[in-house]
DNA sequence: AACGAGTCCAACCGCGGAACC
DNA sequence: TGGTTCCGCGGTTGGACTCGT
């Protein structure tokens, strides 16, 4: 048996809505609330339209907490890395967005933001798999206010990508804590989660378990896995102050780590000279994004 | 001025899943 | 436990508007 209609298809009212019937939405759910049931309410309301059509009015337009008009460059980082994290959760994007509703981020992303993202695609921003050809910092659209984070801090065009010069030094930017997450692999000693490591301009700082540190000094910040084995870096986050966690096993590389580092492939290296410290954005995503258009 | 292409965004559609009976 | 109802979500559509020729 097939599912009943929401409504009488017939008998409704379709597309835009006058200002009367919005008066009309808005005046019922100030006094009545939504009652629960949106499916009743344009009877008790007297309006000739689909509960849902009521619903989508009131929730995408009429609620009065709704932000109209234009996105900042805040709320553009935001769904740029939320976007990049979690695909197209509409409903999730917005929900981090004060007043926004995931329609409205839906359309402004299809409309405008996948157009500045991918222009940054195209203009080499956004770096490939291959470690070796992109010498490009990418941060996924973050500006350089209000967000304490060595690399936002940097001078950023709109959509936060970094020339090739652009180095990260802690005692210029000091601001830089990596938090343990507790998404660390089972292997990783549980003496090192949750810690964080404060930088030092003077001396390194490590915070060490039964075999592996977690060390920042002047020139490095590293997660070693002294025990060897690769495993022991797969799956690590690493918090660099996006507000969330960049996957490290995936997202970034060390092309030149130093020699008595006892770091891998998937460790991350930021040295004083390391023009060729590569950082990408959590694989996959980004290239997910690129690869539909 | 007229027309077509492109853009924007409100609204609709259908589905998945939660809640209810 | 299974069927029904409803909510909320993401994808899509269509009409109004803008811009270029």
């Amino acid at each position: 048996m097939g599912r009943a209609p929401c409504c009488d298809k017939a008998n409704v009212k379709r597309g835009s809505w006058s200002p009367e019937e919005d008066a009309a939405l808005k005046s019922f759910i100030e006094k009545q609330g939504t009652v629960g049931n949106w499916i009743a309410l344009p009877r008790k309301a007297g309006l000739r339209r689909c509960g849902k059509s009521c619903r989508l009015r009131w929730l995408n337009y009429l609620r009065p907490d709704i932000k109209h008009g234009g996105f900042t460059q805040e709320e553009d980082r935001v769904i740029c890395t939320l976007y990049s994290q979690m695909g197209s959760r509409w409903s999730v994007i917005a929900s981090h967005l004060q007043g926004r509703t995931d329609n409205d981020v839906k359309n402004y992303w299809n409309t405008k933001l996948k157009k500045k993202f991918l222009a940054a695609a195209k203009d080499g921003d956004i770096p490939t798999n291959n470690p070796t050809t992109v010498q490009n910092y990418y941060n996924f659209g973050l500006a350089q206010s209000s967000v304490t984070s060595p690399m936002v801090a940097m001078d950023t065009d709109a959509y936060g990508s970094f020339s090739a010069n652009s180095l990260i030094h802690h005692n210029e930017y000091p601001i830089f804590n990596i938090p343990c997450p507790a998404s660390f692999p089972n292997n990783v000693s549980s003496e090192l989660m949750g810690q964080t490591v404060s930088p030092s301009q003077e001396a390194s700082t490590t915070v060490s378990g039964s075999s592996n540190s977690l060390a920042l000094d002047e020139k490095c910040a590293s997660w070693a896995g002294n025990g060897g084995g690769d495993d022991q870096y797969n799956g690590a986050l690493m918090d660099l102050g996006f507000g969330v966690p960049f996957d490290v096993s995936n997202g970034f590389w060390c092309q030149e780590a130093k020699a008595d580092d006892q770091v891998g492939p998937s460790s991350v290296d930021f040295t004083a000279d390391a023009a060729a410290v590569d950082i990408k954005p959590p694989q996959g995503l980004l290239q997910s994004v690129i690869n539909q258009y």
